[in-house]
DNA sequence: TCTGGGGTCCTAGGACCC
DNA sequence: TCTGGGGTCCTAGGACCC
C-alpha cells in the first residue's frame, strides 16, 4: 500500500529572501507580485498584522510603512533556483517525486507496519533545512487531497514540528469536520460560495454528499475530490508531466501605454521571451494569440480588451517570424484612445520542434535556426536580452517596475553575496 | 399536428491551481 | 497614481458530418 506526502516550503519566496538577510527572521516580510502590484508571499508576522494575500500593495502600503514590514520585489531568478535545490533533495532521497508547483512537490511512500512515516519525514525536513535553508512543511495522507489537508494541519500548528501524517490519525472525520470546503484543494472561491449556499460547509459535508449530487452540481472534478476525501485515490502521481500546451508572456505595464509605438515594442519583447521558452524545450508554434487590455480596476475609464489569433503558416519556433505574426495581429486589435494596462501573447497548437508538419500552399518561410541558437547561446552567457531584435525598443519606458528587488544572489556572478569576517 | 440519431470538432466561458 | 503571471481542465452550445 501507499501514501502521498506533500512537501511544502514555508512562504517560500519570504524564505528566499531571508536565507540571503537572516536579520529579517522574526520580522514581518512581504514579496510583492511583477510591477510591484500585489502582496503574494507573507512572512507569518505579516499574517498576523492583518495583511491579505494578493492585497494591493498600495492600499497596505500605510499599514507596511507604520509596522517597519519589509518589502521585496519578486526574485524569480533566486526563487526559480533555490526552488531546484529543495527538488533535487527530494528527488535525490525518494524514488517518487512529482513537482507541483515552484513550492510543493508530491511524493509517494510506500506505507507498512514497519514504517515510521512521520519521523521519515522529519528527516527530509531536516534535510532540507540544512543543505538548503529552506523550511517546510509535510502532510500525509491516503490521497493527494488529503495530503493537503495533512499539510495545512502540519503548517498551521507548530506542535506537530512542521509533519503531520493524517493516515495514523483515528479521528481523520473530526479533522475534516474542522475544515471549511473553501480550504479544500480544487474548491476555489465561486464553488465554497455556491457549496455554502447548499448546506454544504466543511470537507466532511462535502465527502458525505452522494456521489449524483456531486456530480450534477461540481462536475466529475468535484466528484473525484469528494472521493479523495473519502480516502479513495482518484488523481495518481505524476512524474513524468505531460507536455505543455501553451506559452504566455504577458506584463502589465508600468503606467497605461496609449501609443502603438510602445505596445508594438512590449509585444515584441513578450514574443521574444516566449520564442525563447519554446525553443529551449524543443518545440514550435502553430497559433500565436495577441491581446492586450485596459485595466479592469478602472471602470470609470473607456474600456478596451480584446483578443486576436494569428494562425502561422506553419509551426515555428522563431522570433523574428512570430514577432512580425505578432505584430500583425496588434495592429488589427489596437484601438487609438485608450490607456492600455497590459497586453501579451500566447503561443498554442505546440508541436515537436524537429518534425514539423509541412504546408502543401505555402513556401516555407525562410527561418534560420542557426541564428536562433546563437541567439540562445549569447543570451545564456551574457545575461537575457544582451541580444535582442530592434522592434522591442531600447528606452522600454512602458517596461514593469521591481523597485526592491534583492540581488540574484545564486545565479549571477556580479550579484553574489559578500561575506566580511569581523576583524 | 407531425420534423431522427449519433457523432466530432471548435470556441467561449467558467472554474481551479500555484 | 498605484490592483501579477502562467497554466490546466470541464462544460455547453453551435456548426458540421453521415
Amino acid at each position: 500500500m501507499t501514501v502521498f506526502a506533500l512537501v511544502d516550503c514555508n512562504n517560500f519566496y519570504v524564505s528566499c529572501e531571508r536565507l540571503f538577510r537572516p536579520e529579517l527572521e522574526g520580522r514581518p516580510v512581504v514579496v510583492l507580485s511583477n510591477n510591484d502590484g500585489c502582496i503574494i508571499a507573507r512572512s507569518n508576522e505579516a499574517k498576523a498584522l492583518g495583511i491579505a494575500m494578493g492585497a494591493p500593495y498600495f492600499q497596505t502600503s500605510a499599514l507596511i510603512e507604520r509596522e517597519g514590514v519589509e518589502v521585496f520585489s519578486s526574485n524569480y531568478a533566486l526563487y526559480g533556483d533555490l526552488s531546484q535545490r529543495v527538488m533535487a533533495i527530494l528527488q535525490e532521497m525518494e524514488p517518487e517525486v512529482e513537482i507541483y508547483s515552484i513550492d510543493e512537490a508530491f511524493l509517494r511512500l510506500p506505507k507498512n507496519a514497519a514504517a515510521n512515516l512521520t519521523d521519515q519525514a522529519l528527516a527530509l525536513r531536516h534535510r532540507i533545512k540544512q543543505n538548503v535553508g529552506i523550511p517546510v512543511s509535510i502532510g500525509i495522507g491516503a490521497t493527494r487531497t488529503l495530503a493537503k489537508i495533512a499539510g495545512r494541519i502540519a503548517k498551521k500548528n507548530p506542535a506537530h514540528g512542521g509533519v503531520f501524517d493524517l493516515t495514523a490519525c483515528s479521528d481523520r472525520d473530526r479533522l475534516l469536520a474542522g475544515v471549511e470546503v473553501g480550504d479544500v484543494w480544487g474548491i476555489g472561491r465561486r464553488l465554497s460560495e455556491k457549496l455554502n449556499r447548499e448546506g454544504v460547509f466543511t470537507a466532511l459535508d462535502l465527502a458525505r454528499h452522494d456521489d449524483d449530487w456531486l456530480r450534477r452540481r461540481l462536475s466529475v472534478t468535484g466528484l473525484r475530490t469528494a472521493m479523495e476525501l473519502r480516502g479513495i485515490p482518484c488523481i495518481g502521481l505524476d512524474q513524468a508531466p505531460a507536455p505543455r500546451k501553451s506559452v504566455i508572456c504577458s506584463r502589465s505595464f508600468r503606467k497605461p501605454v496609449a501609443s502603438l509605438t510602445d505596445l508594438r515594442e512590449a509585444v515584441s519583447c513578450y514574443v521574444s521571451t516566449a520564442a525563447e521558452k519554446l525553443r529551449e524545450e524543443g518545440l514550435a508554434a502553430a497559433n500565436l494569440h495577441v491581446f492586450l487590455r485596459t485595466s479592469p480596476h478602472r471602470p470609470d475609464l473607456p474600456q478596451h480588451a480584446e483578443s486576436l489569433l494569428v494562425g502561422l503558416p506553419q509551426p515555428t519556433a522563431s522570433t523574428p517570424l512570430l514577432i512580425k505574426a505578432a505584430l500583425r495581429g496588434l495592429d488589427r486589435i489596437y484601438r487609438p484612445g485608450y490607456g492600455y494596462q497590459k497586453a501579451g501573447v500566447m503561443l498554442t497548437e505546440l508541436t515537436p520542434g524537429d518534425r514539423i508538419q509541412q504546408s502543401l500552399f505555402h513556401r516555407p518561410p525562410r527561418e534560420d535556426r542557426a541564428v536562433m541558437a546563437a541567439l540562445d547561446l549569447i543570451n545564456r552567457r551574457w545575461g537575457r536580452d544582451t541580444l535582442h531584435y530592434a522592434s522591442s525598443g531600447q528606452t522600454r519606458p512602458w517596461q514593469m517596475s521591481r523597485e526592491r528587488k534583492s540581488p540574484a544572489y545564486t545565479t549571477s556572478w556580479q550579484e553574489l553575496p559578500k561575506v566580511r569576517a569581523a576583524e
